[in-house]
DNA sequence: AAAGCTTATAGATGATTATCTATTTATGAA
DNA sequence: TTCATAAATAGATAATCATCTATAAGCTTT
């Protein structure tokens, strides 16, 4: 009597089931990690709900109770990764959204 | 010569930036902590792309080259936000994408 | 019940990070 | 140039977390 190839149901890898390349996978947790925090989210939705969908550090650390540099800190971090553009008008610095590259966390969903 | 109202210009909460209400923040943050991390997304991509799109823990160590405690770590993980469902089969337990929970995390970014 | 395999849990550790205070840099006004 | 305000950076600290080893728990078979 023959037996079936138990060992393919066995302990291994699944059919069809290459890993996401590290690199890959580390830059996509890079971008998510920059949204995956409290206080950034809040800092998003500021901005995107702002007049001109635009906000200053200031204006950002009444409502979220948090230390001038903390705010910096966390906008820094959402720059390094795209999600949101930086300019310089003066005194005060405006960031914006960045909708291209919040559509393509979107898009790792679908 | 009257002067434009200063104050609306300097550093206040802008109109409209009512900040994303802190613990709705917060559930959002631990949901998007869970797929921010390079080892999950492989996990999720394994998952994904299998056969029945379905996976044991020790189809995964192999490939991600990781301790099985520490892919039942990230299971548990993605577990507990419902981005994975978990059925014990004999001695395997099986875990499977929740498309639906997958589908939240889409609809936050459009 | 005893053995063997798969998965989960406990506990420890090193790395990352959110936050703060203090300071520096950048810009505009006097 | 000096002053005042806005934002960025430096450095410190406490908390979180990814990973490991060791062990326990769950299931199947003999």
């Amino acid at each position: 009597m023959t037996t079936l190839p138990l060992i393919l149901l066995d302990c291994a890898p699944a059919p069809g089931t290459e890993p996401l390349a590290r690199t890959s996978a580390e830059s996509i947790a890079d971008l998510l990690k920059a949204v995956a925090d409290p206080t950034r989210l809040q800092i998003l939705a500021m901005i995107a709900g702002a007049d001109q969908q635009e906000a200053c550090v200031c204006n950002l650390t009444g409502p979220l109770q948090l230390s001038q540099p903390t705010i910096s800190h966390h906008l820094k971090k959402l720059n390094e990764v795209g999600l949101i553009d930086r300019e310089r008008r003066g005194t005060w610095v405006w960031y914006s959204l960045n909708r291209a590259r919040w559509a393509q966390i979107a898009n790792l969903f679908e």
